[in-house]
DNA sequence: AGCCAGGGTCTGC
DNA sequence: GCAGACCATGGC
């Protein structure tokens, strides 16, 4: 398979990771996700415990690769961890190979903040225009996710052609506090949870899920619980007396698993599975 | 046509 | 503090 460089990621599942719902800029063709992350717009594959990369050097690339894709935290103890439990069991060995991403705070906090009341596919629809019309230039025909000074000097009637409904008004605001610095990364990154989430819950349209989902995929909060209709579904069917408390420290890990599990299973008897994009 | 989607805000009790 | 209406949009 060509490439521009081959990464070793034992355990790791490309597409579950992409397809579970914390990212919203890959699609698929053909076994091959095509994505942009950072500068680069990227075509993984996988194969076995290879991911093959094409859009960037080795060198800048493998270590962003290897962070975006949380490669390098100790997954086997995590699994060790939520497996103790049964239930959590079934969740974690239904995709073992989902890693929570870590992805930046502004762009995960924009992102989700378009996911409210919305269903996956839109969303990605919406940032991808979003990115179109306001990102700047990449490497190899990247369109980067527009920082928060492109938007915060926009008014909402700017946004119309994104078709995000009533949540344009929400990214400006969002976009203004991250630009105007109001928003001090480090200390979401640092401060003691309920803290980290009311700086986020400052923003209009942030309510306690989206920051909760900022901080987990934006700031690697793996502390942070987001709950989102799937997951309120899946804790009363299926951990009526919540968390083990030895959990509760990585319960945004064991979060991931759970929604996966719940949304694409079938185990609450919901819907058709919903499939990877492409 | 009506319901739902990785929710939040605002109002009224 | 909590329930209910409402918010734009699009797919089923």
């Amino acid at each position: 398979m060509q490439a521009d460089f081959v990464m070793d990621v034992p355990g790791f599942s490309l597409a579950d990771t992409l397809c579970c719902g914390q990212c919203f800029r890959w699609t698929c063709e053909n076994g091959e996700y095509i994505g942009t992350a950072g500068r680069w717009k990227l075509r993984l594959a996988q194969q076995g415990d290879r991911l093959f990369v094409r859009g960037a050097g080795r060198e800048p690339g493998e270590p962003f690769l290897r962070q975006l894709f949380g490669l390098d935290e100790d997954y086997a103890a995590f699994h060790r961890l939520l497996r103790r439990d049964a239930m959590l069991r079934r969740a974690v060995d239904y995709a073992p190979g989902i890693r929570v991403m870590k992805q930046p705070l502004w762009e995960t906090t924009c992102t989700f903040i378009l996911s409210q009341n919305n269903n996956i596919p839109r969303i990605a629809g919406i940032v991808g225009r979003l990115c179109a019309q306001f990102g700047t230039p990449g490497e190899g025909g990247a369109q980067v996710f527009p920082a928060p000074q492109a938007l915060a000097g926009l008014t909402p009637e700017t946004l119309t052609l994104l078709r995000a409904g009533f949540r344009a008004k929400y990214v400006l605001d969002a976009a203004r506090r991250f630009a105007g610095g109001e928003i001090d990364e480090q200390a979401v990154r640092t401060a003691p949870l309920d803290s980290a989430r009311a700086m986020l819950m400052g923003i209009q349209g942030v309510g306690p899920k989206v920051a909760d989902c900022a901080l987990l995929f934006g700031a690697a909060r793996y502390d942070a619980f987001p709950a989102d209709v799937w997951v309120k579904r899946a804790m009363a069917a299926l951990f009526p007396a919540g968390l083990p408390a030895e959990v509760v420290p990585i319960a945004g890990i064991a979060q991931q698993y759970i929604f996966h599990y719940a949304r694409t299973s079938g185990v609450l008897g919901s819907p058709p599975p919903a499939k990877p994009p492409g």
